[in-house]
RNA sequence: GGGCCGUUAACUCAGGUGGUAGAGUAUCUGCCUUUUAAGCAGAGAGUCGCUGGUUCGAGUCCAGCACGGCCCA
């Protein structure tokens, strides 16, 4: 129904009238050479009767988003992708023939402008355009210029639209963009290589999730999405890449939610000759440096909260924190009908009567939303972390972290399982569990197995979800903010 | 999977108890050469998400479905 609104019906007999006055439509050879940014950072604070002097023409380009029509001069204000200017156009200046082709332009095309600048009796830095050229026509009307476009569906399914008309969206995205950029730079600083590893595997490990399928024609063989790279990562830590880091995306064929989307990205980092210890003091480091660099304080706010991301953050035993945070009676934490009890009178189904797994469950419920200051919680149950180094002194937890910022889980790290026996029992103990509780396919990778046979150094690696970290840092709500193309449903 | 809320013009939104749809922006026409959510005067623009039902009559009440949001699982 919006294809035939009377709107597009106009602009493209506007489109059609500018072809007969012999008007390109899409020409591509304006060379742009001052940006609007750098147009504003030149001449922003220079004082009127200074601009007076200034006789240099600007060429620059952007999209028209406003229109204000005097008759004979018109203001406008367009924008690309460094700002936004005012520009005034005059009949006398451009000329009656260029001036008449202005005037068929909508909000919304492309311009190319050459002009100089100055400022208004307002005071607003505008650029005086001397000529002026039609680069792109545009055939449907932008969304309104004062509340923007708001509607959230089209945000997500039109996401160029909220771009164009949103600064915050821009904003946000920027900050992801430059927060990846700052995570590279100071891992590599540190060493570390990036790596990629195979995103279509053949046995989908290094998570518990349930993994897209697809399948290869020429090679007869199915295929699965990864859920995570760290099987992979390691294979490379065995070969001899010791300090390695991949972000990319990961693939779990699940519900969707506000902090779940079915393609995410996730930052894994290995080091060998290091401990999940280790990796506490570097995660401090890292969060805190990138915080200065993208956002350029320690001090956010996420939701109403403010967070202190100083160092050193607060640590948790996953006991202590129970006990003191979830206010769970010391008791429960050994013994597993108690446990089961409390679960069920808090209304939390469990499918599967493991301890380690009941508190982990008990946590999620009690315990996660509390933790808004970043906080590390460490010691988790041998059963929820398979492929962590058993704790020397107790053997019923692992040498594991998970650090929580906002109330959500952002980071995940241990010391790697490095004894190939034991690691093929925890996926084997992992497989009886999971035959009992899920029709999903089971995995034992037994080429890893064989790798880590061939001997991995003492290894600690650990993986932080970017899109969350990005929704903390840019006070986001939702998941599908920050991330371009959230998935949605067929518009129908 | 369950509960609640939303879907009205291109966009942002109004539309007590059922009586054939409104505003602002945008668009179009006219006036206006320093405005800035420019202004003034006028005009056009809608399958009220979809499909059924109740009713003389449904944007409004009922049911189902679709899409989206929030909460729960």
């Amino acid at each position: 129904m919006g294809e035939i609104s009377q709107l597009i019906l106009k602009r493209k007999e506007k489109a059609h009238e500018l072809k007969k006055m012999h008007v390109p439509l899409y020409p591509n050879t304006f060379k742009v050479k001052n940006s609007v940014n750098e147009i504003i950072e030149r001449f922003g604070d220079k004082k009127t009767e200074d601009l007076e002097d200034t006789h240099e023409l600007l060429i620059t380009a952007g999209r028209i988003m406003a229109i204000r029509d005097f008759g004979k001069a018109t203001f406008i204000h367009f924008q690309d992708g460094t700002g936004r200017l005012q520009a005034y156009i005059k009949r006398d200046v451009v000329g009656k023939d260029v001036y008449k082709i202005f005037k068929k332009l909508d909000i919304g095309d492309i311009i190319g402008l050459k002009g100089h600048i100055f400022r208004t009796k307002t005071g607003e830095l505008t650029l005086l355009v001397k000529e002026l050229q039609l680069l792109t026509k545009s055939l449907r009307p932008l969304p309104e210029k004062f509340h923007g476009l708001q509607d959230i569906e089209l945000r997500y399914r039109q996401r160029y639209l909220d771009l164009v008309m949103n600064a915050k969206t821009r904003e946000v995205f920027k900050k992801r963009i430059k927060l990846i950029a700052s995570i590279k730079q100071f891992l590599q600083d540190e060493g570390f290589l990036e790596v990629e590893t195979p995103m279509m595997q053949p046995i989908p490990g290094g998570a518990i999730a349930r993994p897209f399928k697809t399948h290869h024609h020429a090679l007869g063989m199915d295929l699965y999405l990864r859920i995570a790279p760290e099987l992979y990562l390691k294979r490379l830590v065995i070969g001899g890449f010791e300090k390695i880091f991949e972000i990319n995306r990961s693939f779990r064929n699940e519900g969707l939610s506000s902090e779940h989307n079915p393609e995410f990205t996730m930052l894994e980092f290995y080091q060998a000759y290091a401990t999940y210890e280790d990796l506490m003091v570097l995660t401090e480091r890292l969060l805190t440096s990138i915080a200065q660099k993208v956002l350029g304080t320690l001090n956010i706010s996420y939701q109403g909260n403010s967070i202190d991301l100083t160092p050193p953050w607060k640590r948790y035993r996953f006991n202590e924190a129970l006990i003191k945070l979830g206010g769970v009676d010391p008791s429960v934490l050994k013994d597993t009908p108690q446990a089961l009890s409390l679960a069920e009178s808090l209304g939390i189904p469990v499918k599967e009567g493991r301890l380690g797994k009941i508190l982990t469950k008990l946590f999620d419920a009690l315990v996660e939303s509390k933790l808004v200051q970043p906080t590390f919680i460490t010691g988790y149950p041998v059963e929820t972390s398979p492929l962590a180094r058993r704790n020397d002194e107790n053997p019923e937890i692992t040498d594991r972290f998970e650090l929580f910022i906002g109330g959500k889980e952002i980071a995940n790290g241990f010391s790697e399982l490095n004894d190939p026996i034991e690691q093929k029992e925890r996926f084997l103990e992992q497989l009886k569990c999971r035959e009992l509780v899920d029709e999903e396919a089971i995995f034992v990778d037994d080429d890893f197995i064989k790798a880590l046979e061939y001997g991995m150094p003492p290894t600690a690696g650990e993986g932080i979800g970017i899109d969350r970290l990005v929704m903390v840092f840019t006070d986001s709500p939702s998941i599908r903010d920050v991330i371009l193309f959230p998935q949605l449903k067929l518009e129908r």
